[in-house]
DNA sequence: GAGATCTAGTTCGGTACCAAACTATCATGT
DNA sequence: ACATGATAGTTTGGTACCGAACTAGATCTC
Protein backbone atom coordinates (compact mmCIF):
# COMPACT_ATOMS: atom_id res chain seq x y z
CA UNK A 1 0.00 0.00 0.00
CA UNK A 2 2.14 3.18 -0.80
CA UNK A 3 1.80 5.85 1.33
CA UNK A 4 0.44 8.56 -1.93
CA UNK A 5 -2.48 8.58 -3.25
CA UNK A 6 -3.50 8.78 -6.85
CA UNK A 7 -5.51 11.90 -7.96
CA UNK A 8 -9.23 10.63 -8.78
CA UNK A 9 -8.69 10.67 -12.80
CA UNK A 10 -12.53 11.65 -13.06
CA UNK A 11 -12.42 15.12 -11.29
CA UNK A 12 -11.02 18.07 -13.03
CA UNK A 13 -7.50 18.43 -12.73
CA UNK A 14 -7.38 21.98 -11.67
CA UNK A 15 -10.04 21.01 -8.78
CA UNK A 16 -8.98 20.02 -4.93
CA UNK A 17 -10.55 18.01 -2.77
CA UNK A 18 -10.65 19.54 1.31
CA UNK A 19 -8.31 16.52 2.12
CA UNK A 20 -5.70 16.53 -0.90
CA UNK A 21 -2.25 18.14 -0.20
CA UNK A 22 -2.41 21.87 -0.83
CA UNK A 23 0.04 23.54 -3.98
CA UNK A 24 2.03 24.74 -0.68
CA UNK A 25 2.57 21.31 0.54
CA UNK A 26 2.93 19.85 -3.02
CA UNK A 27 5.56 23.16 -4.01
CA UNK A 28 7.54 22.22 -0.40
CA UNK A 29 7.80 18.42 -1.33
CA UNK A 30 8.90 19.28 -4.73
CA UNK A 31 11.68 21.57 -3.06
CA UNK A 32 12.56 19.25 -0.47
CA UNK A 33 12.45 16.19 -2.78
CA UNK A 34 16.72 16.02 -3.62
CA UNK A 35 17.46 16.06 -0.08
CA UNK A 36 16.01 12.25 0.90
CA UNK A 37 13.45 13.47 3.14
CA UNK A 38 10.90 11.78 4.79
CA UNK A 39 7.74 13.59 3.47
CA UNK A 40 5.05 12.07 5.35
CA UNK A 41 6.49 12.41 8.30
CA UNK A 42 6.89 16.62 6.88
CA UNK A 43 3.17 16.36 6.15
CA UNK A 44 2.17 15.52 9.17
CA UNK A 45 4.14 17.82 11.49
CA UNK A 46 3.70 20.78 9.52
CA UNK A 47 0.28 20.36 9.22
CA UNK A 48 -0.03 20.01 13.19
CA UNK A 49 1.69 23.60 13.14
CA UNK A 50 -0.99 24.84 11.05
CA UNK A 51 -3.99 23.53 12.51
CA UNK A 52 -2.88 24.77 16.30
CA UNK A 53 -1.81 27.68 14.98
CA UNK A 54 -4.78 28.47 13.23
CA UNK A 55 -7.81 26.90 16.33
CA UNK A 56 -5.73 29.46 18.81
CA UNK A 57 -6.22 32.27 16.84
CA UNK A 58 -9.78 31.33 16.25
CA UNK A 59 -10.69 30.68 19.62
CA UNK A 60 -8.50 33.93 20.52
CA UNK A 61 -10.27 36.13 18.17
CA UNK A 62 -13.50 34.66 18.64
CA UNK A 63 -14.38 33.83 22.45
CA UNK A 64 -11.14 34.23 24.60
CA UNK A 65 -10.48 38.25 24.13
CA UNK A 66 -14.47 38.83 24.95
CA UNK A 67 -13.22 37.80 28.31
CA UNK A 68 -9.76 39.38 28.57
CA UNK A 69 -7.97 35.48 28.64
CA UNK A 70 -5.30 34.79 26.39
CA UNK A 71 -5.03 31.19 25.41
CA UNK A 72 -2.46 30.31 27.72
CA UNK A 73 -4.40 31.77 30.90
CA UNK A 74 -7.52 30.03 29.95
CA UNK A 75 -5.62 26.65 29.70
CA UNK A 76 -3.87 27.02 32.98
CA UNK A 77 -7.13 27.99 34.54
CA UNK A 78 -9.03 25.19 32.65
CA UNK A 79 -6.39 22.55 34.45
CA UNK A 80 -6.99 24.29 37.85
CA UNK A 81 -10.76 23.65 37.15
CA UNK A 82 -9.85 19.99 36.52
CA UNK A 83 -7.18 19.11 38.99
CA UNK A 84 -7.78 21.70 41.80
CA UNK A 85 -5.39 23.69 43.66
CA UNK A 86 -1.95 22.50 42.56
CA UNK A 87 1.66 23.16 42.54
CA UNK A 88 3.42 25.62 40.29
CA UNK A 89 5.63 22.83 38.69
CA UNK A 90 3.33 20.30 38.09
CA UNK A 91 0.55 23.35 37.13
CA UNK A 92 3.50 24.14 34.50
CA UNK A 93 3.65 20.55 32.88
CA UNK A 94 0.13 19.63 32.64
CA UNK A 95 -0.01 23.29 31.02
CA UNK A 96 2.53 22.99 28.54
CA UNK A 97 4.98 25.48 29.57
CA UNK A 98 8.41 26.16 31.58
CA UNK A 99 7.83 27.17 35.11
CA UNK A 100 9.44 30.60 34.34
CA UNK A 101 6.47 31.30 31.59
CA UNK A 102 3.58 29.95 34.69
CA UNK A 103 5.38 32.39 36.96
CA UNK A 104 4.12 35.12 34.23
CA UNK A 105 0.92 33.93 33.53
CA UNK A 106 -0.04 33.44 37.02
CA UNK A 107 0.55 36.72 37.88
CA UNK A 108 -1.60 37.80 35.18
CA UNK A 109 -4.41 35.71 36.44
CA UNK A 110 -3.66 37.01 39.69
CA UNK A 111 -4.44 40.75 38.59
CA UNK A 112 -7.75 39.61 37.42
CA UNK A 113 -8.52 38.02 40.82
CA UNK A 114 -9.24 34.64 38.69
CA UNK A 115 -6.51 32.72 40.63
CA UNK A 116 -4.86 32.88 43.90
CA UNK A 117 -1.21 31.70 45.30
CA UNK A 118 -0.90 30.14 48.74
CA UNK A 119 1.96 28.99 50.93
CA UNK A 120 2.04 24.85 50.94
CA UNK A 121 1.42 23.98 54.46
CA UNK A 122 4.97 22.38 55.52
CA UNK A 123 7.54 23.16 52.71
CA UNK A 124 7.94 27.00 52.53
CA UNK A 125 9.14 26.70 49.25
CA UNK A 126 6.09 25.50 47.17
CA UNK A 127 3.85 27.53 46.28
CA UNK A 128 -0.05 26.41 45.52
CA UNK A 129 -1.80 27.86 42.98
CA UNK A 130 -6.05 28.19 43.14
CA UNK A 131 -9.01 29.19 41.10
CA UNK A 132 -11.36 31.94 42.95
CA UNK A 133 -14.60 31.41 43.14
CA UNK A 134 -14.86 33.86 40.34
CA UNK A 135 -11.93 31.98 38.28
CA UNK A 136 -14.21 28.71 38.41
CA UNK A 137 -17.10 30.89 37.78
CA UNK A 138 -15.44 31.66 34.75
CA UNK A 139 -14.08 28.88 32.92
CA UNK A 140 -17.40 27.25 33.96
CA UNK A 141 -18.78 30.08 31.46
CA UNK A 142 -16.38 29.90 28.80
CA UNK A 143 -15.63 26.11 28.71
CA UNK A 144 -18.77 25.10 26.89
CA UNK A 145 -17.95 27.90 24.34
CA UNK A 146 -14.56 26.86 23.78
CA UNK A 147 -15.88 23.01 23.03
CA UNK A 148 -18.32 24.20 21.20
CA UNK A 149 -15.53 25.61 18.72
CA UNK A 150 -13.79 22.21 18.56
CA UNK A 151 -17.04 20.23 17.82
CA UNK A 152 -17.52 23.04 15.18
CA UNK A 153 -13.75 22.83 13.93
CA UNK A 154 -13.82 19.12 14.01
CA UNK A 155 -17.23 19.09 12.66
CA UNK A 156 -15.67 17.42 8.86
CA UNK A 157 -14.49 14.64 10.96
CA UNK A 158 -16.90 11.44 11.71
CA UNK A 159 -16.59 10.40 15.80
CA UNK A 160 -14.19 7.61 14.61
CA UNK A 161 -12.04 10.24 12.57
CA UNK A 162 -11.52 12.28 15.51
CA UNK A 163 -10.89 9.44 17.82
CA UNK A 164 -8.12 8.05 15.45
CA UNK A 165 -6.92 11.72 15.28
CA UNK A 166 -6.52 12.05 18.99
CA UNK A 167 -4.87 8.33 19.13
CA UNK A 168 -2.43 8.71 16.03
CA UNK A 169 -1.48 11.87 18.08
CA UNK A 170 -1.20 9.81 21.60
CA UNK A 171 1.46 7.34 19.72
CA UNK A 172 3.61 10.76 18.62
CA UNK A 173 3.03 12.06 22.18
CA UNK A 174 4.53 8.74 23.26
CA UNK A 175 7.86 8.83 21.28
CA UNK A 176 8.13 12.41 22.37
CA UNK A 177 8.45 11.28 25.90
CA UNK A 178 10.90 8.55 25.32
CA UNK A 179 14.33 10.37 26.74
CA UNK A 180 15.75 8.73 23.21
CA UNK A 181 14.19 11.68 21.44
CA UNK A 182 13.22 14.35 23.76
CA UNK A 183 14.21 13.79 27.59
CA UNK A 184 11.28 15.02 29.80
CA UNK A 185 8.82 17.17 27.88
CA UNK B 1 -20.11 1.92 16.24
CA UNK B 2 -19.57 3.39 19.76
CA UNK B 3 -16.61 6.39 19.38
CA UNK B 4 -15.03 5.18 23.10
CA UNK B 5 -13.56 1.94 23.05
CA UNK B 6 -13.27 -0.52 25.56
CA UNK B 7 -10.34 -1.50 27.70
CA UNK B 8 -8.94 -5.05 26.43
CA UNK B 9 -9.85 -6.93 28.95
CA UNK B 10 -7.20 -9.60 28.70
CA UNK B 11 -4.65 -6.63 29.95
CA UNK B 12 -3.86 -5.75 33.22
CA UNK B 13 -6.44 -2.87 34.41
CA UNK B 14 -3.45 -0.54 35.41
CA UNK B 15 -1.61 -0.72 32.32
CA UNK B 16 -1.95 1.69 29.25
CA UNK B 17 -1.00 1.64 25.65
CA UNK B 18 0.44 4.47 24.33
CA UNK B 19 -2.51 5.24 22.03
CA UNK B 20 -4.97 4.93 25.24
CA UNK B 21 -6.73 8.04 26.79
CA UNK B 22 -4.13 9.18 29.47
CA UNK B 23 -5.19 9.37 33.41
CA UNK B 24 -4.96 13.16 32.54
CA UNK B 25 -7.49 12.95 29.65
CA UNK B 26 -9.88 10.78 31.47
CA UNK B 27 -10.12 12.45 34.65
CA UNK B 28 -10.86 15.99 32.24
CA UNK B 29 -13.05 14.03 30.91
CA UNK B 30 -15.13 12.85 33.89
CA UNK B 31 -14.94 16.96 35.11
CA UNK B 32 -16.38 17.98 31.84
CA UNK B 33 -19.26 15.18 31.62
CA UNK B 34 -22.11 16.65 33.33
CA UNK B 35 -21.69 19.58 30.69
CA UNK B 36 -22.57 17.71 27.46
CA UNK B 37 -19.71 18.54 25.96
CA UNK B 38 -18.29 16.89 22.49
CA UNK B 39 -15.89 14.31 24.16
CA UNK B 40 -14.15 13.36 21.29
CA UNK B 41 -13.51 16.93 19.68
CA UNK B 42 -12.26 17.88 23.21
CA UNK B 43 -9.86 14.76 22.92
CA UNK B 44 -8.64 15.67 19.22
CA UNK B 45 -7.62 19.16 19.84
CA UNK B 46 -6.10 19.08 23.14
CA UNK B 47 -3.43 16.13 21.52
CA UNK B 48 -2.39 18.98 19.02
CA UNK B 49 -1.82 21.44 21.02
CA UNK B 50 0.31 18.58 23.30
CA UNK B 51 2.24 17.16 20.50
CA UNK B 52 2.64 20.96 19.00
CA UNK B 53 4.36 22.42 22.02
CA UNK B 54 5.98 19.23 22.81
CA UNK B 55 7.95 19.29 19.03
CA UNK B 56 8.36 22.93 19.10
CA UNK B 57 10.65 22.35 22.49
CA UNK B 58 12.25 19.65 21.60
CA UNK B 59 13.47 20.68 18.11
CA UNK B 60 14.35 24.00 19.37
CA UNK B 61 16.46 22.45 22.53
CA UNK B 62 17.71 19.66 20.14
CA UNK B 63 18.60 21.47 17.17
CA UNK B 64 17.86 25.14 16.29
CA UNK B 65 18.95 26.71 19.62
CA UNK B 66 22.64 25.62 18.61
CA UNK B 67 22.29 27.26 15.59
CA UNK B 68 20.62 30.45 17.11
CA UNK B 69 17.25 30.36 15.48
CA UNK B 70 13.86 30.35 17.10
CA UNK B 71 10.89 28.29 15.73
CA UNK B 72 9.30 31.00 14.31
CA UNK B 73 12.38 32.31 12.53
CA UNK B 74 13.31 28.77 10.73
CA UNK B 75 10.03 28.49 9.83
CA UNK B 76 10.05 31.99 7.95
CA UNK B 77 13.29 31.01 6.55
CA UNK B 78 12.22 27.74 5.13
CA UNK B 79 9.11 29.17 3.45
CA UNK B 80 11.64 31.47 2.15
CA UNK B 81 13.86 28.77 0.58
CA UNK B 82 10.99 27.07 -0.15
CA UNK B 83 9.07 29.85 -2.34
CA UNK B 84 12.09 32.25 -3.12
CA UNK B 85 11.51 35.96 -2.32
CA UNK B 86 7.92 36.88 -1.01
CA UNK B 87 6.37 39.98 -0.21
CA UNK B 88 5.75 40.68 4.19
CA UNK B 89 1.86 39.84 4.27
CA UNK B 90 2.40 36.97 1.95
CA UNK B 91 5.37 35.55 4.00
CA UNK B 92 2.90 36.17 7.14
CA UNK B 93 0.12 34.03 6.02
CA UNK B 94 2.43 31.30 4.71
CA UNK B 95 4.48 31.08 8.32
CA UNK B 96 0.96 31.40 10.30
CA UNK B 97 1.81 34.69 12.00
CA UNK B 98 0.43 38.17 11.93
CA UNK B 99 2.22 40.92 10.05
CA UNK B 100 3.19 42.80 12.89
CA UNK B 101 4.46 39.52 14.48
CA UNK B 102 6.68 39.15 11.06
CA UNK B 103 8.18 42.23 11.06
CA UNK B 104 10.00 41.42 14.22
CA UNK B 105 10.76 38.33 13.21
CA UNK B 106 12.41 39.54 9.82
CA UNK B 107 14.35 42.39 11.87
CA UNK B 108 15.56 39.33 13.86
CA UNK B 109 16.89 37.50 10.74
CA UNK B 110 18.26 40.22 9.24
CA UNK B 111 20.43 40.71 12.44
CA UNK B 112 22.00 37.84 11.80
CA UNK B 113 21.93 38.28 7.98
CA UNK B 114 19.80 35.24 7.00
CA UNK B 115 17.46 37.73 4.93
CA UNK B 116 16.92 40.68 3.26
CA UNK B 117 14.52 43.54 3.37
CA UNK B 118 14.11 45.05 -0.28
CA UNK B 119 11.85 47.63 -2.19
CA UNK B 120 9.43 46.69 -4.73
CA UNK B 121 9.99 47.79 -8.08
CA UNK B 122 6.73 49.62 -8.65
CA UNK B 123 4.88 50.01 -5.11
CA UNK B 124 6.71 51.78 -2.82
CA UNK B 125 4.98 50.20 0.17
CA UNK B 126 5.79 46.84 -0.85
CA UNK B 127 8.75 44.90 1.16
CA UNK B 128 10.34 41.86 -0.75
CA UNK B 129 11.26 39.51 1.78
CA UNK B 130 14.79 37.90 0.96
CA UNK B 131 16.79 34.89 1.94
CA UNK B 132 20.59 35.44 1.59
CA UNK B 133 23.40 32.91 0.60
CA UNK B 134 23.77 32.73 4.34
CA UNK B 135 20.53 32.23 4.63
CA UNK B 136 19.66 29.50 2.08
CA UNK B 137 23.14 27.94 3.32
CA UNK B 138 21.74 27.44 6.99
CA UNK B 139 18.43 26.02 5.75
CA UNK B 140 19.94 23.61 3.70
CA UNK B 141 22.02 22.21 6.21
CA UNK B 142 19.44 22.70 9.16
CA UNK B 143 16.52 20.87 7.26
CA UNK B 144 17.79 17.55 7.01
CA UNK B 145 18.29 17.55 10.20
CA UNK B 146 14.99 18.79 11.63
CA UNK B 147 13.18 16.44 8.50
CA UNK B 148 15.33 13.85 10.65
CA UNK B 149 13.76 14.86 14.23
CA UNK B 150 10.21 14.75 12.53
CA UNK B 151 11.09 11.51 11.23
CA UNK B 152 11.94 10.58 14.24
CA UNK B 153 8.75 11.65 16.42
CA UNK B 154 6.56 10.05 13.77
CA UNK B 155 8.17 6.62 13.34
CA UNK B 156 5.78 4.95 15.46
CA UNK B 157 3.28 5.81 13.17
CA UNK B 158 3.50 4.09 9.60
CA UNK B 159 3.68 5.43 6.39
CA UNK B 160 -0.24 5.17 5.86
CA UNK B 161 -0.75 6.65 9.31
CA UNK B 162 1.44 9.74 8.77
CA UNK B 163 -0.44 10.22 6.23
CA UNK B 164 -3.91 9.30 7.79
CA UNK B 165 -3.04 11.72 10.23
CA UNK B 166 -1.89 14.60 7.40
CA UNK B 167 -5.48 13.88 5.69
CA UNK B 168 -7.45 14.36 9.02
CA UNK B 169 -5.47 17.95 9.72
CA UNK B 170 -6.19 18.97 6.38
CA UNK B 171 -10.05 18.84 6.65
CA UNK B 172 -9.81 20.85 9.99
CA UNK B 173 -8.29 23.19 8.00
CA UNK B 174 -10.51 23.45 4.64
CA UNK B 175 -12.73 23.66 8.08
CA UNK B 176 -11.52 26.52 9.64
CA UNK B 177 -10.88 28.48 6.81
CA UNK B 178 -14.73 28.22 6.08
CA UNK B 179 -16.16 32.01 6.70
CA UNK B 180 -18.62 30.06 9.18
CA UNK B 181 -15.88 29.23 11.99
CA UNK B 182 -13.06 31.85 11.77
CA UNK B 183 -12.78 33.70 8.53
CA UNK B 184 -9.14 33.72 7.07
CA UNK B 185 -7.06 32.11 9.20
C1' DG C 1 -5.54 66.87 -9.70
C1' DA C 2 -6.77 67.47 -4.76
C1' DG C 3 -9.05 65.34 -1.54
C1' DA C 4 -11.00 60.80 0.28
C1' DT C 5 -10.12 56.13 0.64
C1' DC C 6 -7.62 52.03 0.60
C1' DT C 7 -3.55 49.25 1.43
C1' DA C 8 1.41 47.62 3.06
C1' DG C 9 4.21 47.76 6.56
C1' DT C 10 5.94 49.52 11.18
C1' DT C 11 5.40 50.89 15.89
C1' DC C 12 3.37 50.44 20.39
C1' DG C 13 1.58 48.29 24.61
C1' DG C 14 0.81 44.30 26.81
C1' DT C 15 1.28 39.26 27.42
C1' DA C 16 3.71 34.92 26.52
C1' DC C 17 7.72 32.22 26.17
C1' DC C 18 12.27 30.09 27.13
C1' DA C 19 16.90 29.16 29.48
C1' DA C 20 20.05 30.80 32.72
C1' DA C 21 20.95 32.96 36.83
C1' DC C 22 19.36 33.86 41.26
C1' DT C 23 16.92 33.44 46.00
C1' DA C 24 14.97 31.00 49.47
C1' DT C 25 14.01 26.83 51.57
C1' DC C 26 14.54 22.03 52.55
C1' DA C 27 17.35 17.72 53.05
C1' DT C 28 21.76 15.24 54.07
C1' DG C 29 25.90 13.90 55.97
C1' DT C 30 29.31 14.16 59.19
C1' DA D 1 24.87 22.18 63.91
C1' DC D 2 26.84 23.49 59.92
C1' DA D 3 28.47 23.01 55.25
C1' DT D 4 26.89 20.77 51.01
C1' DG D 5 23.79 19.86 47.87
C1' DA D 6 19.14 19.54 46.01
C1' DT D 7 14.72 21.67 44.94
C1' DA D 8 10.75 25.38 44.19
C1' DG D 9 9.91 29.44 42.46
C1' DT D 10 11.20 34.20 40.73
C1' DT D 11 13.85 37.39 38.01
C1' DT D 12 16.29 38.68 33.91
C1' DG D 13 17.23 39.26 29.04
C1' DG D 14 15.94 38.45 24.69
C1' DT D 15 12.49 36.98 21.16
C1' DA D 16 7.73 36.06 19.80
C1' DC D 17 3.05 37.28 19.44
C1' DC D 18 -1.29 39.89 18.79
C1' DG D 19 -4.47 43.91 17.74
C1' DA D 20 -4.76 48.79 17.43
C1' DA D 21 -2.88 52.85 16.05
C1' DC D 22 0.10 55.00 12.94
C1' DT D 23 2.83 56.32 8.54
C1' DA D 24 3.38 56.51 3.93
C1' DG D 25 2.43 55.20 -0.67
C1' DA D 26 -1.24 53.92 -4.12
C1' DT D 27 -5.83 54.43 -6.09
C1' DC D 28 -10.21 56.19 -6.74
C1' DT D 29 -13.60 60.00 -7.46
C1' DC D 30 -15.51 63.87 -9.13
Amino acid sequence: MPTTRKTDRHRDRSTRRSTDKTPAELKAERQVQSLGVDIDAMAAVSNIFRVANAVRNVTERQLLDDHHLTFSGFTVLWVLWIWGPKESLALARESGVSKSTLTGIVKTLAQQSLVTREAHSTDGRRVIVKATRKGVATIRRIFPAFNAIEAQITSSLSGGEKDELARLLRCMLAALEDDSIGGHI
